[in-house]
DNA sequence: CGTGAATGGATAGCAGCACTATCCGCTATC
DNA sequence: GATAGCGGATAGTGCTGCTATCCATTCACG
């Protein structure tokens, strides 16, 4: 397959699919002549995983970039691949040392602990999550940390459920890639389905009977 | 107040808050003379909002605009504003028609339909549901549609708290900010939760004695 | 064998976004 | 009366994610 069938397979421009590969998301087709190479089924699963990481997920292309090479090298373990993926959205990483940034990352060190969840709160996951509560905690929501707990369960209850899925489904050197999957393309789902139960929620609580 | 005072509260630069003020998120201050003009502490809420939405939610400003044009209208109902709010993420709303995206909205209709939610397939999020299910079609996971009652089971249990904190705590007039604030941050901290918990997940099934 | 479309590779350009810098005439303050 | 800060306007910047153009092939077709 060259090139132009790549690209009515999967939708993406000839000129993006050449600018993917000199940024190192897809690697290039086997070269046949000086001029030609040709493209397999792994670069049009490539990507469409691509696509799906930039355009569901959000994630930039040197992000993209960074978790697909984590991915390729089987050497790296699947936390360190998590740890560069799962941040799609995360702020200009500036170093916060007001007091509601202190509060607030005491509050998660002790909701990890008081959870027994094994991680660090040096997580990047740990910082963001700081980040949002010291918002809240700005905008005098404080109180929003009495729903940490619920929030918590929910999460647990959908990542227990991710990793079942990884662990049930598939194959060994399947599972990297079903990760990175999961955790970015579920975000997606499980923001969208929240946002659905949010508009139920209001809808009963307010318009009792529309 | 004046803007330099505002500016060192809020640690948002001089020209940042012109800017703000030029694209609508921002009243003016009041003018005291022809070049003088004084900033109170709703200013400094705003711009606090302001930065929460777009650091921590990941909004663009214009998306900010509407959302701070809809929460200042109080003619405005509460689930137009949401509609309008809660989409930091959602990809170019290209018409996917093709036979992955016809079944994930089939899916998630049914879905809908199938938990009694008060909402319609209409509604933005079902469509971004809809894009992230089919983008797991297409990258053979279409499996994942199994999780989707578990997914949903965490969504309703963290809108209704949600939406009881917003019951709870807030008066009427700060109900709709609430929302917003809720919808927007509620998301990084569940997102956030989600990473860690998918962390402690990973590390209890694959390295058991870490 | 000739011709036109497509290709790989390289470089340059562009649109959108979120600021940031500069300038002007004025004003508050010391 | 000097100097720092201000409101308002306009222009410029850095980054991102493509997109356009060019060139020297090379392949597909008549």
């Amino acid at each position: 397959m060259r090139i132009g069938e790549l690209s009515r397979k999967t939708g993406v421009p000839v000129p993006t699919i050449k600018y993917y590969v000199r940024e190192g998301l897809l690697p290039g087709g086997e070269l046949t002549s000086r001029n030609q190479a040709s493209y397999g089924e792994p670069h049009e699963r490539r990507l469409q995983l691509i696509r799906a990481l930039a355009d569901v997920g959000g994630m930039k292309v040197a992000e993209i970039a960074e978790v697909l090479a984590a991915v390729d090298d089987p050497e790296r373990p699947l936390h360190k691949v998590l740890g560069s993926a799962a941040r799609p959205m995360s702020g200009p990483d500036g170093e916060n040392d007001d007091a509601e940034s202190a509060a607030a990352r005491a509050a998660v060190t002790d909701l990890i602990s008081r959870r027994g969840w094994r991680t660090h709160p040096s997580n990047p996951a740990a910082a963001d999550l700081s980040e949002a509560l010291a918002a809240m905690a700005r905008l005098g929501h404080g109180a929003f940390a009495d729903l940490l707990d619920t929030y918590a369960d929910a999460a647990e209850q959908v990542a227990r459920a991710d990793l079942a899925y990884v662990d049930r489904h598939l194959a060994i050197e399947e599972k990297v890639e079903g990760v990175v999957i999961g955790t970015v393309l579920g975000e997606a789902v499980l923001s969208s389905l929240r946002r659905l139960a949010h508009v139920d929620a209001s809808a009963r609580l307010y318009d009792a009977g529309e």
